[in-house]
DNA sequence: GTCTATAACCTGATAGAC
DNA sequence: GTCTATCAGGTTATAGAC
């Protein structure tokens, strides 16, 4: 029937399963995800899951990798380019990073939340630190403020685009902002984050 | 014996279990909780705790509303205060809440994640909204710029105070930020944020 | 109030048929 | 590859002794 509506279009069962999971995941975090549930979501059946993934933590770690680096992975080389100046790169980064977070509002928090509670487990997966601290980010910062630890800048503009989307379910619960002006916010905050960081930069 | 070291001192089996239950709740959230954790870490049994509570979901409601008041109670006086001015109230609202934050510093991240997670428990239990539209805080923002809504001026004030307790474990994890400079970051702050955020205020 | 024992159900994972 | 059936152990909550 041309007609008929499904669920999960032609996906592989592992894209189907991994699509599931990345849901129920990012829903509930890992502990408190079941693998039923995400059986269910996927339309198959559990032992399914294992056949395909062996475990529900190698099921996890498999997407969380993946969303790790979706969150970090894709401004990094905006951060590393020596060839642009400090300005464009924050013109760059912050349209950008608004959009995969309007794409992706509870990304950042399951992200966080997770790292959080399984600390251990990402100090041998991730290796940001090297990458950021050799950035021409990280020397064009310097360099324009040595009196003020760039690590303060570097939260300041995380934060600015990041946090609306953290504390957006409290917005939403509390009725403080609609979802739809909650959009029309961050539509402008790709024009105003900009400014303001200028802005803090040059704060004496 | 006097010298006899006690894990928790001369608290009332109800205090055991609900200090016992802020901890684990806050490391793993509801979900992934066990009561059996939280009367162990009470050291008491597990049927006490439902003599006492009833059941894990009252227990977690009664400390969840604790938390919530915790998280945002304090600054509320503040931005009521008509008496005030926008200055005074930012000098005011950041050292007390960044004190606040360095004594519970997964506390921002344990509220909003478990509002992200149960939204429709808190949408009959917060009521921020009225009490911040009517604010005199919010009124002031108002006055001083009619071109930018204030919610963007709230979502960077909190957003500089609460966003670095919030990313914390992944600078910690990633070793971008060590714990003792991450204190020492905090500690400047209480100074920083009110300049950053009087500039963001003038931003053209 | 506090405990042990246990009911009733849930959860991750696998065995084995198709 | 995909399913049903099931195991072994975990989980919330309560009953009943002290």
């Amino acid at each position: 029937m041309a007609g008929k509506i499904k669920k999960e279009p032609n996906l592989s069962t592992e894209e189907k399963i991994k699509a599931a999971a990345r849901k129920v995941f990012m829903e509930k975090g890992y502990g408190a995800s079941r693998t039923r549930d995400i059986a269910e979501e996927a339309g198959i059946n559990l032992a399914l899951l294992n056949y395909y993934f062996r475990s529900k933590e190698k099921l996890f770690h498999q997407i969380m990798m993946e969303r790790v680096q979706q969150l970090f992975g894709s401004v990094a080389p905006i951060l590393m380019d020596d060839s642009t100046t400090l300005e464009k790169k924050i013109e760059l980064i912050t349209p950008r990073y608004i959009d995969l977070l309007q794409e992706n509002p509870d990304l950042p928090m399951f992200v966080l939340n997770e790292i959080r509670k399984q600390p251990d487990f990402f100090k041998t997966q991730i290796n940001l630190q090297q990458m950021l601290m050799n950035s021409s980010f990280l020397k064009q910062l310097k360099a324009l403020r040595k009196d003020i630890d760039p690590a303060h800048f570097l939260i300041n503009l995380m934060g600015m685009m990041l946090f609306p989307f953290i504390a957006r379910p409290i917005f939403i619960t509390t009725g403080i902002i609609t979802e739809k002006s909650f959009t029309s916010l961050m539509d402008q905050r790709r024009k105003l984050i900009p400014k303001w960081f200028k802005a803090i930069l040059k704060t004496k």
